[in-house]
DNA sequence: CACAGTTGGAGAATGATTCTCCTTTACGAA
DNA sequence: TTCGTAAAGGAGAATCATTCTCCAACTGTG
């Protein structure tokens, strides 16, 4: 069985290879940058990933790691956790319901509750964790933006 | 069958009971913050809250938008669409699983995929929609976070 | 109607993110 | 291996979202 450390040095490969296939130089403040994210249990925020690069190389800049997170992002090579974060987003439904985001308008549409079938879990989920709730975010292209991408 | 209209001053009337009840000032300006998210059907931000609240009332503050969405939250009014705005959170994981989040101190743990039984649509979403992923997430508090309740 | 405690307004302060501008580096070609 | 060019990095200013501070105005009670 492959140890953490083997499967870190395998994603970082791959990481290299989807760099060259994509015609982004090679940097050591990519990989740096890049590592940071993989190595990390939680998801990392960029001043986290700042704050761990920062300690192998001091000399680099916070703006790099906004800059190559965005890069990464564009590339396929990261996943954003939420696809509405940046800036607060509200509603008065409290009913359970779920939510339909277009990823690229950040449109927001509710699906109710019995539009889906419910959850099950396999398995006791995680041993201490109290669930509240749960959400299920489907994440897609609106018509509007369906069409406006096959315009372009 | 209620139009929307009545729909939205029902909520209006419900709002204004549970601000006496607790204990808030039924102010002017809080209606109009909240009959501005009630009428939404969007999950508006605040700045856009700010921007139709002005439209009738242009001596209002950002602030007090803020401040009153923030109490609005607390007493249970309102929720937020995303637990974990604020900050750009990133994730190298490409491969389909689900997130546990903490609505105390924020922290995500990852849920395969395999934990879960798929999620069956109980009939065809909204036409038009391209869905290219889901992802469900679990709100709830972390063991860490449930003893610190505890003890306080 | 007056009082006491909330709440609102204005603008400064803070924190996250992006931009600008100039220097340095990666990497294909010679 | 060296060179030239385009891409990338660093520093700090600028911008955007959000919060704070401080004082004036308002709400709800007596």
């Amino acid at each position: 069985m492959p140890t953490a450390g083997t499967q870190i040095e395998t994603m970082v490969t791959a990481f290299r290879e989807r760099c060259r296939a994509s015609g982004l130089a090679l940097t050591h403040q990519r990989e740096l940058i890049y590592r940071a994210i993989v190595s990390s249990k939680h998801h990392p925020s960029p001043e986290l990933i700042f704050d761990e690069v920062r300690r192998q190389t001091p000399s680099i800049s916070l703006a790099t790691v906004y800059k190559n997170i965005h890069t990464f992002l564009e590339a396929g090579l990261l996943r954003e956790v939420s696809p509405h974060h940046g800036s607060l987003r509200l509603e008065a439904n409290l009913a359970e319901h779920h939510h339909l985001v277009c990823t690229r308008c950040k449109a927001i549409v509710d699906l109710d509750e019995s539009e889906l079938e419910p959850i099950h879990l396999s398995r006791k989920l995680r041993a201490g964790y109290q669930i509240l709730r749960y959400t299920v975010e489907f994440q897609g292209l609106c018509p509007a933006c369906t069409d406006a991408l096959k315009t372009t």
